[in-house]
DNA sequence: ATGAATATTT
């Protein structure tokens, strides 16, 4: 009603105000409003419009009783719906019912909506609103009740409501979130076809993020081409949602995933930075240096300012490959374009220095770090301290360990075993217990192998069973 | 909104 009345008021006034500034000149012009707007005013809106208003008062009385009611004894819901618009003369109203059906979801007595549903069924006249029953789908959709969802969409038209695309989509994204439901999909859409409900963009969305969650992005795929072929808008989502899926499957090669998404290029896809750095995230996890450097100019040429996570992850490819020389570049630019490492950036970088043994410089960066204000952490100092062991030039680790340590850095269970290791190789024995000892204290528990190494150097040696104790005991 | 960093040649 409300809305007719704001009908009737947006209507009236521009043809007020033609009636007003156009005097007789154009006479037809002026006769055709101006019979309407008398028509309207005297047939219409003074008597019915009283009449509604009563009726709109009534309502409102009746339902407050029914709210006052479920508050205070939420049962018979339905008796109480059909007692207080009896009370006050009037006829229950589409919301009443949306009152009803939510406080028995709200109560737990959903096995009452059947009878609230047959009498809306029955007994009422007015247009249900779809709101209503896309609440009940996807209450139904919640406890899995797949049929009883079908159910009330294929009714609708029993509750004098004409289902649109809304209740379809709703009806499919619930069916879609369980393999037995998504089997009966393809009925439904038959089914709907026939009640003239055609798929929309959002539809299609629904059915990709589905597909995308069961990790299917090449069948989401050929949905895009299906869309486009027929001329749908193609949403940026679900580009994005399938770019990141197709980023996630561990199965797919590099090149398979670079050429899909030239295929979405092709269907309109523009990638936005978070899509570039996916796509980043995923060449570095592939290990491919110059790929991921490439898409990093991409990125640029785009027009995106990569930030301080894509330079990192870069720089962390470049370095996997062994191309060093590019990754001072990319640490380079990052400080060019204005951005500051941070503890990750130097940590990657710190393992490109170790893997280059390039160690002077590996402990330089550490006291710049504290300079600049970004404190090495366990990372720093642990990847730091496995390379110069695995070096072998155990007189500078030594030394470099008691520094380290003077600094508070804590040693990492990988750490101690690579120094153990070491120390037991280069014939160190009693240094290696001390730090295995220590391990133990720490409740780190040492692989096998470091123990066997231990053991079997202690036997060569024909050394003490008082540190065997101590092994048979981890 | 998001996403980045060690080590496994014993």
């Amino acid at each position: 009603m409300l809305k007719s009345l704001a009908h009737c008021i947006r209507t009236q006034i521009p043809i007020s105000v033609t009636f007003f500034f156009r005097s007789s000149s154009s006479s037809s012009y002026r006769s055709k409003y101006h019979n309407y707007y008398l028509r309207k005013r005297r047939k219409w809106p003074h008597p019915v419009y009283k009449a509604r208003w009563h009726e709109k008062l009534s309502q409102q009385h009746a339902m407050q009783a029914l709210r006052h009611q479920a508050s205070s004894s939420p049962i018979n819901l339905l008796s109480s719906l059909v007692e207080s618009f009896a009370l006050y003369n009037c006829d229950p109203t589409p919301n009443s019912y949306h009152f009803v059906i939510k406080t028995l979801i709200k109560t737990s007595q959903s096995h009452h909506i059947s009878s609230v549903l047959n009498h809306l069924e029955k007994f009422e006249q007015f247009e249900t609103p779809e709101s209503i029953l896309i609440d009940l789908i996807e209450f139904h959709g919640v406890r899995n009740e797949f049929q009883k969802a079908i159910e009330i969409f294929f009714r609708s038209p029993n509750f004098r409501c004409t289902p649109t695309v809304d209740s379809l989509n709703c009806l499919i994204s619930v069916l879609c979130t369980r393999k037995e439901g998504l089997e009966i999909v393809p009925q439904v859409l038959l089914k709907s076809r026939l009640m003239n409900i055609r798929l929309e963009e959002s539809s299609f969305a629904i059915f990709i993020r589905a597909l995308c969650r069961y990790r299917k992005p090449k069948s989401a795929i050929g949905l895009l081409h299906h869309m486009f072929d027929h001329n749908f808008d193609i949403d940026g989502r679900s580009f994005s949602l399938i770019l990141l899926t197709l980023c996630q499957q561990n199965d797919l090669e590099c090149d398979e995933v670079m050429g899909l998404l030239e295929e979405l290029k092709k269907l309109g896809f523009r990638l936005d930075r978070t899509d570039w750095g996916n796509v980043i995230r995923f060449l570095v996890k592939k290990k491919k240096g110059v790929e991921s450097l490439e898409a990093l100019s991409k990125m640029k040429l785009d027009g995106f300012k990569p930030d301080v996570i894509c330079y990192t992850m870069v720089m962390d490819a470049v370095i996997s490959a062994g191309d060093y020389e590019s990754a001072d570049q990319v640490f380079d630019e990052m400080l060019v374009m204005g951005l500051d490492p941070d503890i990750n950036t130097y940590n990657v970088y710190m393992i490109g220095l170790c893997k280059q043994n390039k160690f002077d410089d590996g402990i330089k960066l550490l006291s710049s770090m504290e300079e600049l204000g970004c404190k090495p952490n366990m990372i720093s100092y642990n990847a730091l301290l496995s390379a110069i062991y695995e070096s072998g030039e155990l007189g500078m680790a030594g030394y470099f360990l008691k520094r380290v340590r003077g600094k508070g850095a804590i040693l990492m269970s990988e750490t101690y075993e690579k120094i153990i290791y070491r120390l037991v190789r280069a014939g160190y024995v009693s240094d290696a217990l001390d730090l295995l000892e220590e391990m133990m204290h720490k409740s780190l528990v040492p692989q096998p192998s470091t123990l066997e190494g231990i053991v079997s150097s202690l036997c060569q040696n024909g050394s003490v069973p008082k540190e065997l104790n101590l092994l048979t005991d981890a």
